[in-house]
DNA sequence: GCCGTTTTCGGCCCGACTGTTTTCAGTCG
């Protein structure tokens, strides 16, 4: 069993109980949940974690769940899981991912309606109220039967909750909408919250601080945004809209002395929010998006903070990049001035993985920008370094004699080219395949022609974790294998991946002096951020890369740097921060 | 059910918004 399946069990159990009695059981709701955020975060499989008696380490397991968790593992279910979720027909799970869908609506209608196939529920309810069936009932209306309708819609559009788009698409969507808000003059600030503000690889909803003195003057400007499909909702404080893309945006507003409040408030996370309100109470204080309110005999007073820097200084705290909310420990650290200096777009001196339009004849896809393009627009990034990349030559189309030859006269204009651009300089190095055998593809003649090579898998993803991770370390023991690109293979949204046995990875790649790839295009942004975070305590050492196939790609490399900030990388836990001397150096160990 | 430099018992995060309601329940973030 996965941890994903694991939490999405834990998940059901918190549901069960918040449908049983939700007041009653409101602890117990909240700790299944919080077990759940656990197991879905840790990178570790729960097996293992059991194996080194590590489960109860977790934050939110506790003696009992943990026991459960045992039984789980070991015989495949839990008696007390199943006494639980036997009063709640199964069809209510499916329902819960509808967007406006929560346990108490989907159990109501599930149980009216005797609804009982989880494949077919969502199809029923639509059937049910176009029938006009819901609306009679006590508690609901017209207007909730319509919105039930609405939902189910936009879940099979994908609208809503039931899809995340890639980091950088939500970034260029608030991009737009930030410079549409500023053009009101009640809006004195706009900043992005959220999922978006953190960084996190794939963002939901795109949620947007504004700070203003008139909030409804800026809640109609927003709402009148031309890209919008329709609106969800309108307050005083806030409105959200769906777009015609069908991505939904939250605004939210607050007057510009609380602006620090709203910011941290939205910005989460979740867990980051809650281990910081408890910590306040513990000080007398309540949190919320207004500010903090002191609980006192004279009733009580909010006190209120204009930035995000003062308000985690009133709680004794240095501020927190975002990017590191997530209640992995940087409150601790926050609280004893210690918080990791996370790496910078400014720190990085070169880019490694570039597929220029040079004419390699490659096995997979060919850049589209020349090289002397790519490198004007290095030096327009202020880059010490560039290193070209391409896919290696197609092996069924050449002989090998062939492939030396495109080598041989490849590594000829890198030369040249490095002689007449003063400017940069340039790295000759190439993106070899891992064959399944663990061989690269191409041989130790034609990898004389370049400085060192970047390995990768681009074929038979679907061998087992074992055969997999043993194929990567054979493709990667090559002298002249440097660098792991793109490590999971994964495409948000439409690929998960290969498995690896990471700790072995990791370990290998420390032992050896080979750096792992943290890839910043849109879709892969791999290694993910969990999984850096975890390299780090092996001493591995990455390399922040592009993946450039034009000239515009090279401006990603702000989403990479992201990821790597989100696992807490340093400086000098990322190679391509050293000069050129100092990485030409490591490359050649 | 979890958790503890104020506690091994007694706490546990907070508010906005909507729809169907005459004071609240449900969903969402």
């Amino acid at each position: 069993m996965t941890n994903q399946e694991i939490a999405k069990l834990l998940r059901n159990i918190a549901t069960a109980y918040f449908i049983k009695d939700d007041k009653k059981y409101r602890f117990q709701t909240l700790a299944y949940q919080r077990a759940a955020d656990a197991i879905e975060s840790t990178s570790t499989q729960v097996k293992d974690l059991i194996q080194d008696d590590e489960l109860e380490k977790l934050p939110g397991i506790g003696p009992s769940i943990q026991a459960h968790l045992l039984e789980l593992i070991k015989t495949g279910t839990v008696e007390y899981f199943e006494s639980i979720l036997k009063d709640i027909p199964q069809a209510v799970f499916p329902l819960l991912d509808v967007p406006g869908f929560g346990p108490k609506k989907a159990y109501r209608l599930v149980t009216t309606f005797s609804l009982e196939n989880p494949k077919t529920v969502i199809k029923d309810i639509e059937k049910i109220a176009k029938q006009g069936k819901i609306a009679p009932l006590d508690g609901f209306g017209e207007k909730s039967e319509q919105d039930i309708l609405r939902g189910i819609a936009e879940f099979g559009k994908g609208v809503g909750k039931a899809t995340r788009m890639a980091l950088p698409y939500a970034a260029e969507i608030a991009e737009k909408l930030i410079s549409y808000l500023k053009k009101s003059e009640e809006v004195i600030e706009a900043e992005p919250l959220g999922s978006l503000r953190r960084m996190r690889s794939t963002v939901g909803d795109i949620d947007m601080a504004v700070a203003t003195k008139h909030p409804e003057k800026v809640i109609e400007h927003f709402i009148a945004y031309p890209y919008k499909d329709r609106i969800i909702e309108k307050g005083e404080l806030g409105a959200s809209l769906i777009l015609s893309g069908g991505q939904q945006v939250d605004l939210l507003t607050q007057p510009p002395q609380r602006f620090g409040s709203l910011l941290q408030h939205f910005t989460g996370s979740k867990n980051h929010n809650i281990a910081l309100r408890e910590l306040a109470l513990k000080k007398g204080y309540s949190l919320s998006e207004r500010g903090m309110k002191k609980e006192s005999r004279d009733g009580k007073e909010i006190l209120e903070f204009k930035t995000e820097e003062s308000f985690y200084k009133f709680l004794g705290m240095d501020w927190i990049p975002p990017e590191i909310r997530e209640d992995k420990g940087e409150i601790e650290r926050a609280l004893k001035h210690d918080l990791p200096n996370l790496v910078e777009l400014k720190d990085m001196k070169g880019d490694l993985h570039i597929h220029s339009a040079y004419p390699i004849e490659p096995s997979h896809d060919m850049g589209q920008t020349s090289m002397e393009d790519m490198l004007v627009k290095a030096k327009r990034l202020g880059y010490e370094y560039l290193g070209f990349s391409e896919h290696n030559p197609n092996l069924s189309k050449h002989s090998k004699s062939d492939i030396y030859s495109i080598m041989a006269k490849r590594k000829d204009k890198i030369e040249h080219i490095s002689l007449s651009k003063k400017y940069i300089r340039v790295i000759n190095l190439l993106e070899t395949d891992i064959l399944p055998s663990g061989e690269l593809a191409m041989d130790d003649k034609a990898l004389e022609y370049v400085d060192g090579t970047i390995v990768s898998i681009h074929s038979n993803f679907g061998m087992d974790m074992n055969k997999m991770t043993r194929r990567v370390l054979k493709g990667l023991s090559h002298p002249k294998a440097k660098i792991l690109a793109h490590p999971t293979g994964r495409l948000i949204n439409s690929r998960n991946g290969y498995e690896l046995d990471w700790e072995k990875i990791f370990e290998f790649a420390s032992a050896n002096d080979k750096a792992i790839e943290i890839n910043s295009f849109p879709e892969r942004l791999d290694l993910p951020d969990t999984l850096i975070y975890e390299a780090i305590k092996y001493g591995v050492k990455f390399v922040i890369n592009t993946d450039s196939h034009h000239e515009k790609h090279m401006d990603l490399m702000k989403y990479g740097v992201s990821v790597a900030r989100r696992g807490w990388a340093q400086k000098h836990d990322i190679l391509n921060t050293l000069s050129y001397n100092d990485f030409i150096t490591w490359l050649n160990k």
